[in-house]
DNA sequence: TTTCATTACTTAGGATTCCTAACTATTTGG
DNA sequence: CCAAATAGTTAGGAATCCTAAGTAATGAAA
């Protein structure tokens, strides 16, 4: 495969592959927009977003480095900026001492509050589309990011997948809400498996 | 909107929103993965990309930096680096001297197309769809790409529209072939127009 | 044709990202 | 209790990315 050579770009994995990339181009870009009027870089903007959104426990410097998916090196680097700017402290967790725990101050989860739409121009773009496309595109990008994650290309915090809570396909004569959540008790429709869950336990790793 | 925060992520475009910045940060991960092989940094390889795939008149430090989202500066910076590493050279334009051109060497061209391959583990991800969903999808992603192009973030070369011998909806009545290259004197299939094409130039700019 | 604005690029300086490698400290597992 | 594993930090280095301040070369107008 070679998505980049314009001649053996037939096939419409490639071409669609080639538009990802381009809308990953603008992604960045908005963010580097975004990152000039804030004096905060993309990166550390991505990690107060992080800090804001995903569970507590997440909020650690191993936590950071596997959301943005760098090293512990670097995310120590970019918590060092952070902390700098007084946005981010941190704090040795009491369980266990080798673990640093990251909190956003006051003025860092206000920074963040401000910061969540930084992909506005992006979702105006994809919401110019029908409905009906909406709905087909959701579904598609939804199972291209499953697949990225169990390749170890992305990290998805707090989908109900892999919760410890999750029951797949518990209701199969229920299409509008095939799965099953044990936490709330009740039916779970396929869009919401996907999205940051405040009560998301993670399951007991699989024995061979 | 705000994309970002679990709590108002209910809308469909607010989740495909976030689906495609994860697919973003798989293809930022891909990148930097292939980069750590090839000694290369991702905005090498994109520029090596860039300059074995566009036309040749888009060949200067301005036409990279277009196509990179990023400034002059930069632009100039990572042509330095390129041509440290004897991968591009330099020269200037004889028809204007204050234009530089890029031209890949040999090993230049060489690693450019070992490199056409980066973004396979995506392009495995895509494929995996049903053929009616790529189809959907790659409809769908074009027409984000459009809009953001002409929102101004991100910058497509070589596509037929834009280009002077495109002719648009010349064929109404014509599903399969909407379009028309007058260039070619051939009806245009949707699909097509959003490639590079080797014979594209530039139309004129319309007039107020 | 002289001059002024524009265009294409370069340079300098600075914050940051991102990596690898080596190291410290803590916890856990025989 | 000691070795191995885990969580982070530090140092060192290449590169990205920016702004601001240049330098040529070109173009347009007076």
């Amino acid at each position: 495969m070679k998505a980049f050579d314009p001649k053996q770009r037939h096939t419409t994995s490639g071409q669609i592959t080639i538009a990802l990339y381009r809308i990953a181009q603008a992604i960045e870009y908005a963010f580097r927009q975004r990152s000039k009027e804030v004096h905060l870089s993309p990166a550390q903007i991505q990690a107060l977003l992080f800090l804001k959104n995903a569970r507590t426990h997440a909020h650690t410097i191993t936590g950071l480095a596997n959301r943005l998916g760098v090293t512990l090196a670097t995310s120590s680097d970019v918590v060092d900026a952070l902390e700098h700017k007084r946005l981010v402290e941190r704090a040795p967790l009491p369980d266990d001492q080798r673990v640093v725990t990251l909190t956003l101050t006051p003025q860092g989860e206000r920074q963040a509050e401000e910061l969540e739409n930084v992909l506005d121009e992006i979702e105006i773009a994809v919401d110019s589309l029908p409905d009906a496309e909406k709905t087909a595109l959701l579904h598609a990008t939804q199972a291209i990011v499953r697949r990225l994650q169990s390749a170890g290309y992305v990290r998805v915090y707090e989908m109900c997948w892999g919760c410890q809570f999750f029951r797949r396909n518990a209701h199969p004569d229920n299409p509008q809400a095939p799965h099953h959540c044990a936490f709330m008790d009740a039916p779970l429709p396929e869009a919401d498996t996907y999205r940051e869950c405040p009560d998301f336990v993670p399951a007991e790793i699989e024995r061979g």
